[in-house]
DNA sequence: TAATTGTTGACTAAAAGAGTCTACATTAGC
DNA sequence: GCTAATGTAGACTCTTTTAGTCAACAATTA
């Protein structure tokens, strides 16, 4: 249940370019750089953003990305659904008799449930919010000191705890 | 960000237990049958329950599983912690200076925030919601039909919803 | 035409996911 | 104490996904 490096480096590209992008094209070398993901995968992270709808990419010396939209009108909900895919979906497809067995029934309410509560947080927020969110940051509201426990969330006792994992970044 | 079989097998397995459980232990081979997963795959999957906690187990003739506390005392998010791990972990602990660059502070505030949501969920819920909302699903509320789109939530239009991906059971 | 940009797809290595198998430890009942 | 029924532990395997790299190519500007 942990997000992929596309949806990281594709939502840093995202904003990299929505800050960067004052008319001209932002060049994908550039974010690659700034962002320090490799350019060869960056470029199969950005093509589900350009399909999508989000980007436009214009060639050749002068070119680059730009966004096809002001960021306030870009949902984060469609931005994760294009570079992840469902969120925690549960297809039990194959066997179409999960539901007379009840028990299966109930279980997947809560899988639905779940998916329904990132999908609310996702749907609220558009690439706006972050950009805004990260410049009152930048003013010094996050210093270095507080993020020592990168480890996402698990808020108070009992939480959220267990395995140790480990991460590109 | 798709939940793992360990979660589901797990949660159902409890659930199994939980129901059938009156006073005797409850065979992991019973369990195994009723709920259509391998013995020998489900073995592994409860063993970090049994360590967690939850489950106490006993060997021999009439032997098998119980639970340690009442189901209305096992909140969800223990059990998906202990089958799953952190939920929507994003650990970006080996280049420490993420904080400098407030962009990827910003992302990330972000994927706290989806952690968040469903640790709400999970936290919000125990073992024996799971078992009651099964028994009035069971007597008629969950029919085949409105089962098709077994794919997970995505609710209106513009949603979540992308690649085709493929999943046991 | 040459340099600069993005596009596409084949390819790969490593990790995680999903499971199997075998040997072993406990215990109840005879 | 023996035997059958249970759970336990760990090594092992196969497949899929993740996370990339690389090389050829297409478009565009100067």
């Amino acid at each position: 249940m942990r997000l992929s490096t596309r949806s990281r480096y594709g939502m840093r590209a995202l904003v990299d370019i929505a800050r960067q992008s004052r008319e001209e094209p932002v060049r994908l070398k550039d974010i690659a750089r700034r962002q320090d993901v490799s350019l060869s995968y960056l470029e199969h992270i950005i093509g589900p953003l350009i399909a999508g709808g989000l980007l436009r990419s214009t060639r050749g010396p002068g070119g680059g990305l730009s966004l096809l939209r002001e960021p306030q009108e870009i949902p984060l909900v469609e931005v994760i659904s294009l570079l992840e895919g469902p969120l925690g979906a549960v297809d039990c497809v194959s066997s179409p008799d999960v539901c007379q067995r009840s028990l299966a029934c109930a279980t997947r309410r809560l899988w639905v449930e779940l998916a329904d509560a990132m999908d609310g947080v996702l749907r609220s927020k558009t690439l706006a919010d972050l950009i805004h969110q990260d410049e009152s940051e930048a003013r010094g509201a996050c210093v270095p000191e507080a993020m020592k426990p990168l480890r996402v969330a698990a808020p108070g006792p009992g939480g959220l705890s267990a395995a140790g994992k480990r991460s590109p970044q």
